[in-house]
RNA sequence: GGUCGGAUGGCCGAGUGGCUAGGCAGAGGUCUGCAAAACCUUUUACAGCGGUUCGAAUCCGCUUCCGACCUCCA
């Protein structure tokens, strides 16, 4: 916990220097996903990228409570008055399903994804639905603080009473009357006050399926509200960081805040933490532009865009390749460049893990290139730096095992120490070998009749055997000390 | 239209006043029966035009192009 870890910060679009508000231990909430279809792979970047950080903080010695919603109600489809439907129960009712079947399958769904992407659980991941009470209070709080109206059996947040004594702009750095100015003007919203006002509880309709009573009625809470009721509820009314995507800024997050300092007078996180869109051609991956593919699909190839598909592993490099803040664009060139750099990243460590010839004398110190890895990752999680750093590291494994370049068991020692740390804890990467424990005899097997038939410069057989394991995807390597294998 | 962000070599992608990012692809070499892998060497770059500076891909201005948000979105 030695580091000094920089943190870019939304509010003030700068890096600062991270200061927990109680070391050791940080609070994180990241806003997670709306459960009414599958996850695309732009979801997964987000929640890869968040998961590096909790990560990192874990590793540097924090004890991080991490909490990750599911929304799994009250997310409006359409515009945010009352003509909107709740996503969810939309859905239910095209499929004939129940509401929570629906949230139940895409719940498993993602949960899946996030694991074969080897994102560690959160800490807690608390549902909307499972907090309805904890809502209905903080509406009740923000209507006595006045910062809310009731009109019909739906409350909406006063934006611009709101922002007569305190910032609502304050994270999208746009001022209220460019706000007004500017935003377009929607159909049904005559019950509201001020075109910026959103909904902190609706009224539903009789045919709608999901809903609650509450001292307005029947109805559902506003998409904003669960993060801000079960952000207090988990890690109290201020705490250390809060993320999501880039474009939950302007809207989610504005309101999130403004719904919390309304409520408990204290903007709720001191670090407020974004992350950059996947794009294909350059444009945003999402679901409304039709652009966007599935984490299945990926990995099997099953996409017109794609022209084969990539292990989850490769999947999570790739990303892992680019700042979490900058864009990341897509495509199969990219892919393929990531999987041989992945594939060669994961040899040089299979190599060390299997044990290196330490000598008495070294040529290299591991010191100064763990003191990078860190400074790397210090630097706003910079992934990419600390990749570079780790081919470096690949580079002298490498060599070591050439017997090109002598180690001493010291520097061995922090070599190994620092794979196992960036590469394992850190970027959460592992070895996707089949695991099948007979394999490896039946090759070494395999080998041995042709190291024989090589012996015998029988050449014809022994070229088949390579031939031929290689097409079912392994791949054989000759040297001094005999033929070694790996998966291609 | 408003607000904000971006433009880096064949591709992806770091960097931010002077020192090789890195990966993939390309070229040459070492090794090998031949390969592959590995190692060594190496080509291609900072959108355009001005300005500041001893020095700019990096700072400032303008131009062009692209994107995000403003409406559900990670």
């Amino acid at each position: 916990m030695q580091q000094n870890l920089f943190v870019y910060n939304t509010l003030t679009r700068k890096k600062e220097l991270f200061k927990p508000i109680n070391a050791p231990h940080v609070g994180m909430y990241v806003c997670g996903p709306t459960v009414y279809s599958d996850v695309h792979l732009g979801n997964c970047r987000t929640y890869i990228s968040f998961d590096l950080m909790f990560r990192y903080l874990t590793a540097i010695g924090y004890k991080v409570r991490y909490v990750r919603n599911v929304t799994d109600a009250g997310h409006l489809e359409g515009d945010a008055g009352d003509e909107g439907e709740d996503k969810i129960a939309k859905k239910a009712k095209l499929a004939q399903l129940e509401p929570m079947e629906i949230v139940q399958k895409y719940t498993v769904g993602f949960r899946d994804v996030m694991k074969v992407l080897n994102n560690l659980p959160p800490s807690i991941e608390p549902t909307a639905t499972g907090h309805i009470i904890e809502q209905i209070e903080m509406v009740k709080v923000i209507l006595e603080k006045g910062y809310a109206y009731e009109v019909d059996g739906t409350v909406y947040f006063d934006v611009e009473k709101y922002n007569k004594t305190k910032d609502y702009g304050i994270l999208s750095g746009r001022n209220l009357d460019d706000l007004l100015n500017n935003t377009r003007t929607l159909g049904g919203q005559e019950e509201k006050h001020g075109k910026l006002d959103f909904a902190l509880w609706i009224k539903a309709k009789p045919e709608h399926l999901m809903k609650w009573p509450s001292p307005w009625g029947v109805g559902f809470p506003g998409w904003h509200l669960e993060c801000s009721a079960m952000s207090q509820k988990y890690l109290g009314s201020h705490f250390d960081i809060h993320g999501g995507g880039l474009d939950l800024v302007p809207t989610h997050h504005t309101n999130e805040i403004a719904q919390n300092v309304a409520c408990c007078g204290t903007n709720p996180a001191n670090y407020w933490v974004h992350t950059n869109m996947l794009t294909v051609n350059g444009q945003k991956m999402s679901k409304s532009l039709g652009n966007s593919f599935l984490p299945h699909e990926l990995f099997s190839g099953e996409n017109s865009i794609l022209n084969k598909g990539y292990t989850p592993m490769t999947v999570r490099f790739f990303m892992l390749q680019a700042h979490y803040r900058s864009t990341l664009d897509f495509g199969n060139e990219a892919m393929e460049a990531s999987e041989k750099g992945f594939k060669r990243l994961m040899n040089a460590f299979a190599l060390l893990t299997d044990g290196l010839k330490a000598s008495a004398t070294t040529e290299v110190e591991i010191a100064p290139l763990m003191e990078r890895c860190y400074a790397a990752m210090n630097d706003d999680f910079n992934s990419p730096v600390l990749i570079a750093e780790l081919f470096e590291a690949s580079r002298i494994i490498n060599s070591v095992y050439d017997g090109k370049l002598k180690i001493d068991a010291a520097n061995l020692e922090q070599l190994t120490v620092l794979m196992n740390t960036f590469v394992v804890d850190v970027l959460g990467l592992q070895n996707e070998q089949a695991a099948n424990d007979d394999l490896p005899k039946v090759l070494n097997f395999i080998v041995d009749l042709r190291s024989g038939a090589k012996a015998n410069k029988d050449y014809a057989t022994s070229d088949k055997i390579r031939d031929g394991l290689s097409q079912i995807g392994f791949q054989l390597k000759d040297s001094k000390e005999g033929t070694t294998w790996s998966k291609a």
